[in-house]
Parts: structure tokens; C-alpha cells; sequence
RNA sequence: GGCGGUGUGGCCAAGUGGUCUAAGGCGAAGGUCUGCAAAACCUUUAUUCGUCGGUUCAAAUCCGACCGCCGCCUCCA
């Protein structure tokens, strides 16, 4: 397995420090608001890098931070007259209810900032020791110079960085690149004691803090927005090598942003839509499959017209999971037996995913088995048994288990509510009644009123079947 | 100014030296099945990969120039 690795900007074989274990480590969010979908394109490509990882036999540890005090905070709090506890918390919980949605398999740990300020402390004044780091009346800055391999992620030399100038100028920072470790608390503001004062971390402290405190010196895996590529993950390189002695990260992975009309998504040019308000239209398992469609590195346009392509293709997934349980279910089976390389299948889907994740292309090879499941059916009369299992482990092992385009559950409930199953199945019966007395009328006035109240009847030559839609 | 990404059919997108007259999805057209639908299947839908040159027996794929779009360098997934 390969993964394209920010750090050497090559693709590299994939081996684990402490196999079967993985260490993984994502940037979560800010919680000061609801997050936006360009934000969910990050949670989603992790989930589906975890996901394949569990697929492959790998015991993955997974943490997502959230940050749950900065300026944006503060500022909403204000705005609001509340506290940032009370924001940090309402969107805190937003954010674990919409990933959910998402179909975001849970993380380990969420740890929050606040809840970390004991180590955070710890590892500034492991930093202000070792030479690191300096304080100037209360703020606490990470020198830059004093780090040999300042820039080795981003390809940024510091003096390049400088000449760029765009940098806010702030006296007490003896390089205007130093960045904050410990930030002094102004007029009321939320603070904490520290040796240096009252005062809150800075951002990048924290995931330095907690990556080590819950994964260990080196993790394998540590991926977010490329957007972090500078200053944040490089900070964070700088922070951890410094007091650790160790490689911080073995595998950088960077996903490529979401944009609307090919301009970044984000919040401060308001070209967002919330995940959340998304989710009110389109299904989570449409979201997923349009992030699949394009690989995760590279710029992907939304739009809502792409939205409603991926539901169709969505459909054509479903619908062929339905039917191969369906017909599980009911084993009507025959005694023919089918030539499908299943093997073929399974091993193009890793061959593609063990690709640096190449979702695209993984589908690619999901759809075309589904032509091909769905061709034999047509043809033959009766296939066996077999057929049907071998095509359920297939389609359960890689669209249901790793790229999540299904959820099990759902299906089982939309057929297992007994009294309904029997209301339905009645009007079916006396619809196919109707169609053998040829009173076609009556029969396409059940069909359109069932249709009409969400229940969709598919005709076939051994009776109807219905899904809800 | 520095660094990076990207340009493939109507739309999305994979492919980075020969299997490419280019995967897959959406869309469109025709057909099979059906009382009609829906679903599903079959067939068709790029001799061409931003433009112009070059390297090579061979290029969407390598090199050069040019054009277009985007991003990072400031908080940002």
C-alpha cells in the first residue's frame, strides 16, 4: 500500500511503525459555529483512510481534536453574551451529531484543548528550557530560527517567508514568524494560570500536545486540510521535534479543498454551505459519493447539480444491494452457477484503494461489478446460492464497510416494521388482483398512491417488491 | 514576489511512456423486458487529452515555451 506523503512529496510504501497498530492524528475543528461541507470533505476522506485501514487488518487508533478556545470563540461569545464554554459545547455537539450523519465512524478520542492545559503548560515550559521558546511579559512565542528543520513540510525557508513580509509586525516577537505558544489574557477574557501569567494556549500547541499524550512520540498518520500544511502543521513539526528528540509524523496526508465556482470554500468569503443544511437535502451516503468520485488530494467543485447526479448514482448502488438481500432472503435460488471472477473484483478494489486511496478509480471498479452482478441476473434463470453470497460479501466488504454508500441498518428497518410490511404487501396483493383481471386502472391508482405517500412498487415477473423512498 | 496545484467527452472524473481509437458515474439517443411504469440489461455517445514546438520506434503521459484557472505564504479543513 502506497500514500503520497506531504513531508517527501512521493508516494511511499505504507508501513506502520507498531503494525497491526496505526496511530492516526486529525485536525478537528474550531467548535464556534456549525462547520461547513468543505470541512466535511477532511472528516469524510479520514473516515475512508481509517475505514481501508480496518479493511486491510490494521488496528487503528484514531484521535480528532477540538479546539475549543481561540479568538473566534471569545469573539462569538461576546457576540452572543454567553460564555465560550457554552459555544464551545452547543458546537461541539453540532459537530458530533453532523458527523454521524455523515456516517463518520467515531474517533477514539475527541480531546479538547481545555480539558489539556495541565500538558500544554508542561510542554511550553519543556520548550522555554530547552531554548526553544521565550516569554515576553506573559506571551510566550516559539522561535523559529532555534529549529533546524523550520519549513521542511511546506518547502518554505524562513528567510523566504520573511522577505514575503505579510506577516503582522508584533514587537515582542523576535521573528516576526514566531508564533504563539501561551497567549496572554487581555481585559475579560477566559484565562488559566500558568507560570507565565494568566493566559490561554495557542492553537498549534494543542495538537502537539494531544498527539503525543494519546498516540505517542511518533504516529504514523497525520492528515488535514491542505490548508494546515502552513504555518499550522509546520508549527506543529517544530513544537514536537524540538522537545521530543523524534520524528513527529511518519505519513502527512493533505486533502484538496472543496470550492464553489472554483474558489475555495470558507467561511470568511461566506461561499459556504453547513454540512448540516446540506444533510436537510441530499443523503449522506450521496455526500460520500461524490467526494469518492475525485481523489482526495486533488480540488473538488461542489455544486448541488453534482449532488443530485451522485443520488442517482447512489441509487444504482442501493438498488443492487436490495436485490441480492432480497433475494437472499426469500432464497429463491437455482442451481446455475456463474463464471464472475469475484476474485478479479476484490483484488482491482484494493489495487485501486492500496493506491494512495484511490477512490475514483476503487468505484470505478464497485460499478462495474455491479454491471456485471446485475448482467448474470438478467441472464441466467436461476443462479445459485453461492452467486448471492459471494456478491453480498463483496458488495458489504468494500461500498458498505469502507466506503460506507450504504447503511445496512436502514434497509433492515425500512423492511422489518412488521404491520407496515403487512399493510403493504396487502395492497400489492390486491394490485396484482386488479392486474389479473386487467382492471389496469386500479392497479396503476395503487401503484401512483403508494408512490405518491413515498412507497415505490417494482413489478417483476415473480410478483412486486416496494422501497420507501 | 516566493512556493504549490490544475486544464481529459454535454457535466463530473480516472489514467502519468506502448494493453489508451482513454476506466467509471451523471446526462442523452435507440433497443430488450413490461399492460404501462420503475428497476435492470444490451447498443451508441472523445481517433482525442489547454495551445504550440521538441524528445522517442512509440506521448494524454517526458522536456520547453505560452495561455487559462485555483491555492498557500494572515485565521481557515
Amino acid at each position: 500500500m502506497q500514500i503520497f506523503n506531504t513531508l517527501t512529496k512521493k508516494k511511499e510504501d505504507f508501513v506502520p511503525i507498531n503494525p497491526p497498530e496505526v496511530t492516526m492524528y486529525v485536525c478537528g475543528p474550531t467548535v464556534y459555529d456549525f462547520f461547513h461541507i468543505g470541512n466535511g470533505r477532511t472528516f469524510i476522506m479520514s473516515d475512508i483512510i481509517r475505514r481501508y485501514l480496518e479493511y486491510k487488518g490494521y488496528k487503528v487508533k484514531y484521535v480528532m481534536n477540538l479546539t475549543d478556545i481561540d479568538d473566534k470563540i471569545i469573539r462569538k461569545a461576546n457576540e452572543e453574551h454567553t460564555d465560550t464554554k457554552e459555544i464551545s459545547e452547543r458546537y461541539g455537539n453540532a459537530f458530533l451529531e453532523d458527523i454521524s450523519k455523515l456516517k463518520i465512524k467515531k474517533a477514539d478520542v475527541y480531546p479538547k484543548a481545555t480539558e489539556n492545559i495541565n500538558d500544554i503548560i508542561k510542554m511550553i515550559s519543556d520548550l522555554i528550557d530547552e531554548g526553544y521558546a521565550y516569554n515576553v511579559s506573559g506571551n510566550v512565542f516559539f522561535n523559529v530560527n532555534k529549529f533546524n528543520g523550520y519549513g521542511k513540510l511546506s518547502g518554505k525557508k524562513i528567510d523566504e517567508l520573511e522577505a514575503g513580509a505579510r506577516i503582522e509586525i508584533n514587537d515582542e516577537k523576535t521573528n516576526p514568524l514566531d508564533f504563539s505558544l501561551w497567549k496572554k489574557a487581555k481585559e475579560g477574557e477566559p484565562f488559566w494560570e500558568s507560570p507565565w501569567g494568566k493566559g490561554r494556549p495557542g492553537w498549534h500547541i494543542e495538537c502537539s500536545v494531544m498527539s503525543l499524550k494519546y498516540l505517542g512520540k511518533t504516529i504514523d498518520i497525520h492528515a488535514g486540510g491542505s490548508d494546515l500544511i502552513f504555518p499550522h502543521h509546520e508549527n506543529e513539526i517544530a513544537q514536537s521535534e524540538a522537545v521530543n528528540k523524534n520524528q513527529f509524523v511518519k505519513y502527512w496526508v493533505h486533502f484538496g479543498f472543496l470550492n464553489i465556482q472554483n474558489e475555495k470554500m470558507s467561511k470568511s468569503l461566506g461561499n459556504f454551505f453547513t454540512a448540516r443544511d446540506i444533510l436537510n437535502k441530499y443523503s449522506a451516503e450521496a455526500i460520500r459519493l461524490l467526494f469518492l468520485q475525485t481523489h482526495y488530494a486533488g480540488p473538488l467543485n461542489f455544486s448541488e447539480e453534482l449532488l443530485s447526479a451522485s443520488e442517482k448514482g447512489l441509487e444504482k448502488i442501493k438498488n443492487t444491494i436490495i436485490k441480492i438481500k432480497e433475494i437472499r432472503e426469500s432464497h429463491k435460488f437455482g442451481n446455475e452457477i456463474s463464471e464472475l471472477d469475484f476474485h478479479y473484483f476484490k483484488k482491482q478494489f484494493e489495487e485501486a484503494m492500496d493506491d494512495d486511496f484511490n477512490t475514483p478509480r476503487a468505484l470505478a471498479v464497485i460499478f462495474d461489478f455491479i454491471k456485471n452482478i446485475n448482467s448474470e441476473i438478467s441472464q441466467k434463470e436461476k443462479l445459485d446460492e453461492q452467486f448471492y453470497i459471494k456478491a453480498d460479501d463483496y458488495l458489504t466488504s468494500t461500498a458498505v464497510n469502507v466506503l460506507a454508500l450504504a447503511d445496512l441498518n436502514n434497509f433492515k428497518n425500512e423492511s422489518r416494521n412488521n404491520l407496515e410490511d403487512a399493510l403493504i404487501k396487502t395492497l400489492i396483493d390486491l394490485r396484482i388482483k386488479a392486474k389479473n383481471d386487467k382492471n389496469y386502472q386500479l392497479a396503476d391508482e395503487i401503484r401512483n398512491r403508494l408512490k405518491e405517500i413515498g412507497i415505490e412498487l417494482m413489478d417483476s415477473k415473480t410478483g412486486s417488491t416496494y422501497k420507501i423512498c
